[in-house]
DNA sequence: ATTTATCGTTGACAGATGTAAACGACGTGC
DNA sequence: GCACGTCGTTTACATCTGTCAACGATAAAT
């Protein structure tokens, strides 16, 4: 059974960025160090805690009988795939001014920019002039024409 | 009442969209064009409507006695309200990452990419090196290290 | 061995979300 | 004028999420 990348909830992300920065970590030191930031009781880390476990992204090792939990996919698997499945949601016309803003708010490094340059050079030797709007459905009718009403 | 931009649901993004690129719609059209990629019923389309308006992102006019529905954001605020919301639950220093997987997948116009490498260019000026792990909450100690034991 | 601090598991409950049937009001076609 | 289709509203219900209290088991401390 895989775990469900995409199902990871805003609460269950505190909880899995600790696990995935800390490697491993027990119950105790969890709780420690997420009340530091959220101000939730013991029950509500346990019982999100429980959760992840039985969604699959978190697995556990039994130290002598306390659980040291640990995750199962990684961290840069989930970003990728939660983002990647947010973008699915959005107007593909759109996506390319939605990345500038995002790059704009975003704190990057020197490193991470000469990446996403590359990324793009890259990209521009084959990409499109025009990247059509997929929110319509495409109209069943056969002499019609395509979705070119779009103005989106 | 400001609407919530950031509390759209999956299912409703699918509706908004619609509405975005129409301008303005009345139900049965948006049934209409929601069905062919939706399999839902008549009904459930009405409720997602309701509730929409219900959180202040559609408006209605009354066109005689039916209802016309128009957002009440723009979509492109939605969307970038939407990513930033997202990518703030993400550890700050794998963001560059993301970001380059995202694009990698993303298709893009030429324009697209001429905008992001020139966002890109300016945001080099002033670019760190370094962008530290925000996953752990900082430790109330005093004179400990502040946050160089994260090896995410 | 007895108390105490920890842990993992259960049960709960309100609110959000996905999905839909049913009802009542109104305008239109015949 | 009456039947019919269209609309908006109400009600319903299962599941998921956010939050917790309480319980029972076990390990550590005394």
């Amino acid at each position: 059974m895989d775990a469900k990348i995409d199902e990871i909830t805003p609460s269950e992300w505190d909880l899995m960025r600790i696990v995935w920065t800390k490697g491993e970590v027990q119950t105790g030191e969890l709780i420690t160090l997420l009340q530091r930031k959220r101000d939730w009781s013991d029950s509500t880390i346990k019982t999100l805690l429980g959760r992840l476990v039985k969604k699959g992204l978190l697995a556990t090792t039994k130290d002598g009988r306390k659980f040291v939990y640990h995750a199962t996919v990684a961290e840069a698997d989930a970003m990728d795939e939660t983002v990647a499945e947010l973008f699915n949601h959005l107007c593909a016309m759109k996506k390319g001014a939605t990345l500038v803003d995002l790059i704009e708010r975003t704190p990057l490094t020197q490193a991470d920019i000469a990446a996403l340059q590359r990324v793009l050079t890259e990209k521009a030797k084959t990409a499109p002039t025009t990247v059509p709007c997929d929110c319509l459905p495409p109209e069943p009718a056969a002499g019609v024409a395509p979705a070119a009403d779009c103005e989106c």
